[in-house]
DNA sequence: GTCTATAAACAGATAGAC
DNA sequence: GTCTATCTGTTTATAGAC
């Protein structure tokens, strides 16, 4: 049987996983048919019964899938020592978030993911739980205290766990409005010099809110 | 004409409507039966046939539904004159950032209508095309005219339409982040005091970014 | 216009052969 | 582990009574 995937229990969950995660994001979790993901990794229906118990349990596999690649992407966020100085803490900053929308433009993978995370938003299920408490939450924490070392004020004030919300907020936005925005923006296509060009947007508006931030409260 | 009675043709499609509104933004336009809607509208399964066609027919009438509901909230904004002066259109802009995120979080309706946006970005059909003409792309024009008299820039600038977008993406992220903010803020419900904070901390960015524009390009 | 009953296609879960 | 065949329930669409 040649279906031109590697062959073992291991690549199969893979596969099914990968291709919930497509159908998942493209059209929704009710409306993606078990037989369709199973024709789409090469398998079989029973499969997926198999290996993950059942179409909740593949949206759980799903969700870890979503935490192991989201985690890659922001462990240069969580790692390390926290920047001691505000200039530094500005740069970190600045960093993350170029790297955070360059990543949700141009990665092909980060569509299905963002997608996944954005239903999950939509219609709660015990996936998001899992979501919120491994990638959403560290990251946010840390990118208040990080925010905190940039502007002075207490990391862990409603206002600035506001502001990091906001600020994450606007990346996101270009993510999912993406057909809004490309047809508004006159971008036939979203490659790398527009990406460019909402880094350079979003960069402004961190550095003019930082820089607000440390003046009103020094 | 007889109509505006409680029980009839009119009432029936407006109550199917309302119902699939509902079931929609919650659960996603595949995950929501006819007969789940029927039950809601207090009517039986047929009657969306009869009425819109079939389901597709329906999902058509609830985008007419939304651009109706969100062209009353959105003709606050376009109409009148363009300010002439950069304070009154900062103040404009203000305004319209505060009144669109307390709309968004406080207004039952709004949940529903922007569930659908949503998920007509996610899922784009003939609705999408329908709500960019009428509602989204108007009203994103208007606010870089705004923004443009706010700060002396060109209005139809990349960057000011950009800039656009990621302040109105700011204040859509707080609508169906909702879950993820909530538990972050320790927020057990999200009434007119916590919508008070996220509105300063929108104001907040926006003034930023607005005098950070006028300072570098007079 | 409203409703019941039904049709035809679909879903996810599972038993059992290999 | 993989797959076919089947079970059970649900979906939308529709025919026809009233």
């Amino acid at each position: 049987m040649a279906r031109g995937r590697p062959k073992g229990a291991d690549a199969t969950r893979t596969a099914i996983v990968e291709a919930a995660m497509r159908g998942f994001a493209e059209k929704g979790f009710a409306a993606t048919g078990t037989r369709e993901i199973a024709a789409l990794a090469g398998t079989n229906v029973a499969s997926i019964a198999y290996h993950f118990g059942g179409k909740d349990g593949l949206r759980l596999a799903c969700a870890e899938h979503v935490i192991a690649l989201m985690g890659g992407v922001l462990d240069q966020v969580r790692q390390g020592d926290l920047p001691s100085d505000p200039a530094i803490a500005r740069a970190a900053l600045t960093a993350v978030v170029r790297r955070f929308v360059t990543f949700l433009l141009l990665d092909p993978q980060a569509r299905s993911v963002a997608s996944f995370i954005l239903r999950e938003l939509s219609e709660p299920s015990p996936a998001l739980d899992l979501i919120y408490r491994a990638l959403l939450e560290p990251v946010h924490r840390r990118a208040c205290a990080t925010w905190g070392v940039a502007t002075g004020r207490d990391p862990e004030s409603p206002d600035v766990r506001l502001a990091v919300f906001a600020t994450i907020g606007q990346i996101v936005y270009f993510n999912f409005a993406r057909p809004v925005i490309q047809r508004r923006m006159d971008w036939p296509s979203l490659g790398p010099a527009e990406v460019e060009a909402v880094a350079d947007t979003l960069a402004a508006t961190l550095h003019a809110r930082l820089d607000a931030d440390r003046e009103h409260r020094p």
